[in-house]
DNA sequence: AATTAAATTTTGATAGTTCAAAATAAATAT
DNA sequence: ATATTTATTTTGAACTATCAAAATTTAATT
């Protein structure tokens, strides 16, 4: 059975909050769930029994949902169609990787397998996508490098900027504009808990202000030092 | 208000019925309408008749269908993205001729028309897709030109073979095989209607056998002479 | 003109996805 | 422990798209 777009945004976003969230706390809370998915509750009640029935997930009544193993496969599919077509999408089309999101949002939905592993050999089998998010393989296995972010990684080193986790094309367009784009060298100079926010020196020594909530989203990895 | 894909599909189907027909007769009967869409025949009524509460068709019972000029719209458009998306697969992902078209059949209803410029852009604002259809333009207006096919065409001589007006697999890599691909420059050489074919000299002087039905898909002009 | 055949429409039902609002359960505060 | 708040589930309804099968209309034949 060919699973509907919807199944396969809800598979996407439980798997998404599972991945976000730490290993103990593994389920994911109903209210949660529907509030990504932009539906009412009850509405992400009806369908998660649904996918439960299918053995996608497991469902514990007032508790939440977690992937089974079929459905973390079928997640993790998706994410590859999405993240592939993203990474297509800037390269090949030249689009910014800023507004990305939504076309492959939809686009993943409706490429063939055949269409993605040509994509994805035409990109020379990348591993990650424009905002460093993990292109999972087509058997549904992701390696997910835990990189620290400006809220705990080292003070004054020179680090790489790796990974942006939030789409939102607003704070991407900020990000280009302040040249704080997946790959380039950064430093963190401050990192200030009262004043809610972090200070970063990026390219051409310039200087950026970034709040904690912010700082969160981006992930670095230190410098390679020159040998 | 954004169309389904099913209504897409509605209006895209009425479309090529009813340009594949003549002037005269320009209502498509729902039970064709039912069957180039693969529904029953009471769910193309039931549909057929919210398209016209849309304005999108006039709709006679017990007559048939025909799009109004919204509509006509909006399916030029759909074939416009259809085809565009085809000619790109070809070109840019290197995909078989023979194989775009159920790839673009999904990708049509997905594709932004941000995304479908760019691609028109990529690919120099062409003006046919891989089978040889005309591409509507942005507005939706689209020039068809009459050409002559195998089954009116003169005969002994030189043709360009210039559209293909089946998209089924199996007859395309027929086709290919048979070198007679759009493009190509061929001769009719006979046509026995007893016999119920043509035969038709292509590349390097293959003779090539061909049933009328199959043969009145095959679009010609006449090929340019030397000066 | 009457009958038969073919196409079309209607009717009643179903599956998937959604919402609003009422009912219930769990967590928190008193 | 009781009351209150918050989260979740249930219920009833709607919408889109579909089918099967009965009813109807139009076309074709005797």
């Amino acid at each position: 059975m060919i699973p509907s777009s919807t199944v396969e945004n809800y598979l996407k976003a439980i798997y998404k909050t599972q991945a976000a969230q730490d290993e103990s706390k593994r389920l994911v809370p109903m209210g949660q769930l529907a509030g990504s998915l932009g539906v009412v509750p009850g509405t992400a009640t009806t369908m998660v029994k649904a996918l439960a029935d299918s053995g996608l997930v497991d469902y514990e009544p007032y508790a939440g949902v977690r992937l089974t193993a079929a459905g973390k496969k079928l997640a993790a599919l998706v994410l590859r169609r999405h993240r592939l077509m993203e990474l297509f999408l800037v390269k090949v089309l030249g689009m910014s990787w800023t507004e990305v999101h939504d076309e492959a949002e939809r686009l993943e939905h409706a490429a063939s397998d055949q269409l993605i592993d040509r994509i994805d050999e035409m990109l020379g089998r990348p591993s990650t996508d424009p905002h460093g998010d993990p292109i999972p393989n087509s058997e549904g296995t992701v390696i997910t490098p835990q990189y620290q972010t400006l809220l705990n990684c080292p003070l004054n080193e020179t680090v790489v900027l790796t990974r942006v986790t939030d789409q939102d094309p607003e704070f991407l367009r900020f990000l280009e504009n302040s040249e704080l784009t997946p790959g380039q060298t950064i430093c963190l100079e401050a990192r200030d808990t009262a004043a809610d926010h972090v200070l970063v020196r990026g390219k051409g020594n310039r200087q950026v202000v970034i709040g904690l909530r912010a700082a969160e989203k981006l992930q670095v990895i230190p410098a390679k030092k020159v040998s």
